[in-house]
DNA sequence: GACTCGCCTTGACAAATATCAATTGTTTAG
DNA sequence: CTAAACAATTGATATTTGTCAAGGCGAGTC
């Protein structure tokens, strides 16, 4: 393991506190490995073998039930994913695969369960992290639950806008068959919520969507502050 | 707070091996509350004050936007409620309302964030609470993404047999709207869904259903590991 | 017992979403 | 550069789900 590696797991705030010998601890066993697109990391059902530190390229974290697939989250660097099952030691619940070239370092679970006894500090961050991943769940679920795929649509725009700095206008960040999975509809319907926005200025050219009337937008939308995140 | 609360609290696993004197430090300021049926405790926007410990009765978490509505989970006693955002300090992000009469413990959220910097294990055993409710979430999600209004029907009557002790018929532990509003569905929806059922040997008698062909409801229902707690 | 009030159910209809098929556009491999 | 493979769009249609309105049923009250 390189220097440069424990910079990056230092610079996330999950490990931010950690005792030095007990984060040389944890990245004993640990490797950096790179992927190429579209490789399966993991299933729902094995065993959770390794902490995921995505460092470089972009991750989804998928589903599968009865041959219909659908995406729970996309990861973009630098971030864990898969602490819960880690910590609980159990099955990840969830699949993953690379949707391009990909960097993960990859922390043995048997490691992190042992830190977070050894380690105060991060057992808090620990805690912290799984609560702030928690209400993340929520509010994906809450979007799903009480919003129409058009209004899921608008809002990820906005909320991409506001990510992206307010320039009037986003580049989606993944191809849009993926961002549909997402969303929770099918590829040919976002195609159509597309269409239906176009009165309220969403113009789409290829991965770029211009947001000519965000006003507008937002009063389709009614986005909250409790679903959408900052 | 009397002798009973007290080994109420520690019955549940996460306040479990506690020291006792962290244990008396946290349950400085907590009351134990009676509240009639249909009221609502806090709302979604409200700074989380207390930890929740539901010791009898009954209370459904719910989300609300744009006037509509959802049921995001029933709690049954002894559990507590809104960890997560008892530790992070911030809104509760979901709303609360009894639906019976019921008997609920509130530790003030100051105290267990302290609670959780002074006690080593009880930060170990919130880590293990919060992943579990985390993969909670991410089954309701996958549940809700990936199957049809039937299919949830179908596999929350096997998920309900199986915990009722396999009798070959269950009891509805809640009014059929809020069974509605927690699969995902209108009241009238679910009214069609148990008559889509009923080929597949289900019966509904008030709030008593008969599961007559297990088999058959489970080839309907595919039933998954890790969607369907056990 | 008759009444009222909710809850539940049912039917008719409307909206949202999915599926299937065909076409266009875009990337990639040879 | 061209052909193949894949992604995105569009149209037609089917399925799923929601909405509105009416009626039935049951628990509690007078």
């Amino acid at each position: 393991m390189r220097e440069s590696e424990r910079e990056i797991v230092r610079s996330l705030s999950l490990f931010s506190g950690m005792q030095d010998e007990n984060l040389e601890a944890m990245l004993i066993g640990s490797f950096l490995q790179r992927f190429p697109a579209t490789v399966v990391l993991f299933s729902e059902s094995d065993l959770t073998d390794f902490l995921h530190v995505l460092v470089e390229g972009q991750v989804e974290l998928f589903a599968t039930t009865n041959n219909r697939e659908g995406t729970m989250t996309l990861m973009k660097p630098v971030a864990t994913f898969v602490l819960a099952s880690a910590l609980i030691d159990g099955a990840y619940q969830m699949s993953a695969r690379t949707l391009e070239s990909s960097q993960i370092l990859m922390i043995p679970a048997e490691n992190v369960r042992t830190a977070m006894r050894e380690d105060r500090d991060f057992a808090q961050k620990a805690v912290l992290e799984l609560a702030a991943c928690y209400h993340g769940v929520v509010r994906a679920y809450k979007n799903i639950k009480l919003r129409t795929a058009v209004e899921r649509l608008a809002n990820y725009l906005l909320v991409l806008h506001r990510r992206q700095g307010e320039l009037g206008s986003v580049a989606l960040p993944v191809e849009k068959r993926t961002l549909a999975s997402m969303l929770g509809m099918t590829p040919e319907n976002l195609s159509r919520a597309f269409s239906t926005l176009k009165p309220y200025g969403v113009t789409v050219n290829g991965g770029n969507v211009e947001l000519n009337d965000l006003d507008d937008l937002k009063t389709l939308a009614k986005p909250s502050e409790f679903i959408d995140s900052r």
